[in-house]
DNA sequence: GCCGTTTTCGGCCCGACTGTTTTCAGTCG
């Protein structure tokens, strides 16, 4: 059991106390689950410490039902609350405008038990009639259980990003408002993104609101106001707009961008104070005088607090740093200055080592590393060692044609196999510039075992960085089984980095391996994984995650300059 | 159920929009 597990039950028993009218409770189960699922050790682990009521949000009472759950795989207290209410009633909560209030009375008074019957229901206009029920609100139920059925999965961030901007152009051409910025979990750079936040900042926001629903990407208007608006687009992805007059722009975008957790966090702050947060500004609560409002920094400062960037805005430990005033100046694009993951036509990769290059010179890179599949990845077209030594050749022809405007690091992304080994021999990987290595195969293995063949790679004393850690696809793989903890000791004993890989559905290092890499002193290193000159651009998602992990300029080799690199790299051959 | 730079008890963020209301509750973010 992982994680996520135990933070699903903590949730189904939010719900169901929700659905039995209980107050505040719920809330308290929904912070436990979020701080358990985001945490980078197994629960398992934190129960053998007996730390469990060292997480925020865990007292007494969840972390004894979370033990007695990890320890016999069982919890009464659960099965006490699922025979109280009915199990389909849980489902009717994912239904847009349904709550707990609605779904009691649907129970109550209808005798509703499951989202079917509540189909049913409204099809045959039984809801209509009911107090609180019109013919409105029964159209909207069967709307959204037809929405909840087509809704796919969430975004992922490289995916939403470019919808995001291209709306925020075409408001910005269009609707030619003063001020415009995509807010939410996508502003916060999160891995994958549920619906986009729009914020707009301009004193006639009635007219932004007509533009903007008015327009062809919007399939469905979900709601309009004179200030908040939603939409569907095609593909059933959700845009919530909001608009704001220019002065309360710094206290909108705060709100706008969350995490609804740091929001809470911070407006307890201001009532500590006397003051009141709100997306209009920071008042003082008797007077009702503004005391900040137009800049976001002005409203931290008024609270007490530096500046704190939207990648950290996640209640995990920013605000009392930022109280400190020892938050970490985090990872700036503008710092990178090269990419180590990358390939070419000599294996799977679309784009000659040249195309490549000359990419990375238009980005004013200094270094790039080409690092095609070794041989046993034959799917991926993995060279030979024979075809390795030939590549190693171009590369360095590729490197004199571009006049020393950049360095090309012949490398490779070779295979660990199961046993811990490289898949070349060793002369040849001392030959290389630069080593990623990687797993690619038996992703099923045993955790420990796993996690021994990992560690003889680092330890093997030829590889420079480990890449995709964990070997997740977002949605799509789960991680395999490691023991981070004991990789990241290897990896700072061996002097390993570990790559983030920034491919759009990896970003492996996560954000919080991120946090633990740099807790052990192991540097990352950045890698698009690129296939195709464009997605040398997945870079900024790399930047994104690590600045959500928490990393500084020095935590990145991207940062190192060309020179500084290739001596670093000599430096590693035994 | 959790939590504490006024608290170990008594609070628990704040406002927009909608539908069905003659003044507001519920939901959402």
């Amino acid at each position: 059991m992982d994680n996520r597990d135990v933070a699903q039950l903590l949730n189904e028993i939010a719900d169901l106390l929700d659905l039995q009218g209980v107050a505040f409770k719920p809330v308290a189960y929904r912070r436990a689950a979020r701080n358990i699922e985001d945490m980078d050790q197994p629960v398992a682990d934190v129960v053998a410490k007996g730390a469990l009521r060292d997480i925020p949000g865990v007292g007494d009472a969840i972390a004894k039902k979370v033990e007695e759950y990890v320890q016999t795989g069982k919890l009464p207290y659960l099965e006490k609350l699922r025979s109280e209410v009915p199990l389909g009633l849980i489902e009717l909560l994912k239904v847009p405008d349904i709550g707990p209030k609605t779904a009691i009375v649907l129970n109550r008074d209808l005798g509703i038990t499951n989202l079917q019957e509540l189909r049913e229901a409204a099809e045959n206009h039984r809801l209509r009639g009911h107090k609180g029920f019109g013919e409105k609100t029964e159209e909207k139920i069967l709307q959204g259980i037809n929405m909840l059925q087509a809704k796919g999965e969430r975004m992922l961030l490289g995916d939403a990003l470019p919808i995001a901007e291209g709306i925020v152009e075409y408001l910005r051409a269009n609707a030619s408002v003063e001020k415009i910025s995509i807010g939410g979990s996508l502003r916060r750079g999160k891995e994958t993104i549920g619906d986009i936040d729009i914020l707009v900042g301009d004193n006639n926001p009635a007219r932004v609101m007509d533009s903007f629903t008015g327009h062809p990407f919007v399939q469905t208007v979900l709601m309009k106001g004179p200030t908040k608006s939603s939409v569907l687009l095609q593909k059933g992805i959700q845009v919530d707009i909001r608009a704001v007059e220019t002065g309360s722009w710094g206290a909108a975008l705060q709100y706008f961008t969350g995490s609804k957790e740091h929001n809470v966090a911070t407006r307890k702050i201001g009532v500590d104070m006397g003051l009141k947060l709100n997306e209009y500004g920071l008042f003082e609560r008797d007077s009702g005088r503004k005391v900040a409002g137009a800049t976001e920094e002005e409203v931290y400062r008024a609270l007490g607090l530096t500046y704190i960037e939207p990648e950290l805005r996640e209640d995990g430990g920013e605000i009392e740093a930022a109280r400190e005033g020892r938050l970490p100046r985090i990872l700036e694009h503008s710092s990178i200055r090269g990419d180590f993951h990358m390939h070419t036509d000599w294996s799977d990769g679309g784009n000659r080592i040249e195309d490549m290059a000359a990419r990375a010179v238009s980005k004013n890179y200094e270094f790039i590393g080409i690092t095609d599949h070794s041989q046993s990845l034959k799917i991926a077209g993995g060279l030979t060692p024979d075809r390795l030594r030939k590549q190693i050749d171009a590369v360095r022809k590729a490197e004199d044609a571009l006049g020393g405007r950049i360095r090309l690091l012949s490398g490779t992304e070779a295979d660990i196999k199961a046993d811990g080994s490289l898949d070349f021999p060793r002369p040849l990987l001392k030959d290389l510039d630069l080593v990623i290595a990687s797993v690619h195969s038996r992703f099923k293995m045993p955790k420990d075992e796993m996690t021994k063949r990992v560690v003889a790679a680092i330890e093997s004393g030829y590889m420079d960085i480990l890449g995709h850690p964990t070997g997740r696809l977002i949605g799509r793989r789960n991680p395999y089984e490691i023991d981070m903890e004991k990789v990241l000791d290897a990896a700072a004993e061996s002097r390993v980095a570990m790559e983030l890989n920034s491919w759009k559905d990896r970003l492996d290092l996560a954000d919080g391996h991120c946090r633990m890499a740099k807790a052990a002193r192991v540097k990352v290193a950045i890698g698009t994984d690129a296939h195709h000159v464009d997605e040398l651009d997945f870079m900024r998602l790399g930047v994104i995650t690590a600045r959500r992990g928490w990393l500084e300029a020095g935590d990145v080799l991207n940062t190192m300059s060309g020179k500084d690199i290739v001596k670093h790299l000599r430096g590693r051959r035994p």
